[in-house]
DNA sequence: CATAATCTCTACTACGTCTATAGAGATACC
DNA sequence: GGTATCTCTATAGACGTAGTAGAGATTATG
C-alpha cells in the first residue's frame, strides 16, 4: 500500500502541474486545493523540494512550482521519494537493493525471482506515467463524433 | 512491501510443497526448514489454515499439509492472506474494494486509474504463479544439450 | 527599518502495526 | 495417565504513520 503521505503528494504535485504556465502556489492554497492538512503538506513539499521535484521562492510572495515540466516528473520518482522502493521486498528493489536478514541465496530465492518479476512490472507502469497525465484533459480526445455545441 | 509473515509464510508453504507426497510435518521441522520462530510460525499455520491454505493433524504424531495441491495454491492467495489486497490503495482493489476517505470521485480520480493498472499487473503475475513454482526443479528443463552424464 | 507574510526546520505526540514471545488449553497416541 | 503435538489468546517492545507545534529564516512593502 502507498501511505497516505505519497497520495497527498501526487495530488499537491498535480495541484502544481495545473497552474497557469509560470504561476506559483502557496502552500496554503495547495493544501486546499489538494485536501491535504497544511502542516503536513509542508513537510511532503520538503520532502519533495530535497528532490527537486518542486521549486520554492521564500519570502512574503512566496510560493512553489514544480521542479521540472510536468511531463518529466514521472509517478515513480515521486512515490520512491515518499515511500521508498516500489518492490515488494528490499532485495527485489533495483534502485535500492538490499540483501534479506534471513535469505541464504539471493541469486536462487525463488521468491526474489517472481518479486523481482512484480518489481518490474509496476516500474513499467510507474515510469511511465508523468504528472502530466493526472491532470484532467479540457477537452474531448479522440471523440468519433466532437461534443455538439450548444444552441 | 510484502511483511516479514508474509515472506516467512511463502517459504513455510514452500517447505510443506517440498514434502514426499503424502507426508506431513510438523512445526518445528518447518520453522526450521523455514527458517522462521517457531512461536510466530504457529500464528502464520493458524492464518493459512483459516484459508484452508494448509491442512493440520492435531495430538502426538500431528502435524501440517499442504490443503490443496501446490500446483493450486497461488501465491497471490498467501500474499492476500497474510496481507491483504495486493493493490497500492484500497480504492484500487478489485478483491477489498474501499473508497479512500478523502477521494472526491472514485470514477474520475487519475490516481486510483494508474494504480488500478499497477494492481492487475501485479495481479497478473502473482495469480498465475502458485507454490509448486517456487520448488527447486531437480534437473535441468528445456535444455538445449542433455546434462553430461559422469564419467 | 519595522512589519507582515511566507517558506524552513526540528521536535514532539498519539496511535496503530509489526514481530515476535508466553503460556494455558485441546487433542490424540501410547 | 502421560506426553507430544496443535490451538488460541494475551502481551510486550520497537517501529512507522499521520499529524501538530512552534521557533527561525527570508523577502516584499510601506
Amino acid at each position: 500500500m502507498l501511505s497516505q503521505k505519497a497520495r497527498y503528494a501526487l495530488r499537491a504535485l498535480t495541484a502544481l502541474a495545473e497552474l497557469e504556465p509560470g504561476a506559483q502556489a502557496q502552500i496554503a492554497e495547495i493544501a486546499d486545493e489538494a485536501r491535504v492538512p497544511r502542516k503536513f503538506l509542508e513537510q511532503i513539499l520538503l520532502d519533495l523540494k530535497k528532490r527537486g521535484l518542486v521549486h520554492s521562492t521564500r519570502g512574503k510572495l512566496g510560493g512553489y512550482t514544480l521542479g521540472r515540466p510536468a511531463t518529466e516528473i514521472e509517478l515513480a520518482e515521486v512515490i520512491r521519494t515518499i515511500d521508498g522502493p516500489l518492490a515488494l521486498s528490499p532485495c527485489a528493489s533495483r534502485m535500492a537493493y538490499r540483501k534479506c536478514d534471513d535469505c541464504l541465496d539471493a541469486d536462487t530465492c525463488p521468491i526474489r525471482k517472481v518479486l523481482l518479476e512484480v518489481r518490474d512490472a509496476t516500474a513499467d507502469i510507474l515510469e511511465n506515467r508523468s504528472v502530466a497525465s493526472m491532470i484532467e484533459k479540457p477537452a474531448a480526445r479522440r471523440r468519433k463524433t466532437p461534443p455538439r455545441k450548444r444552441a
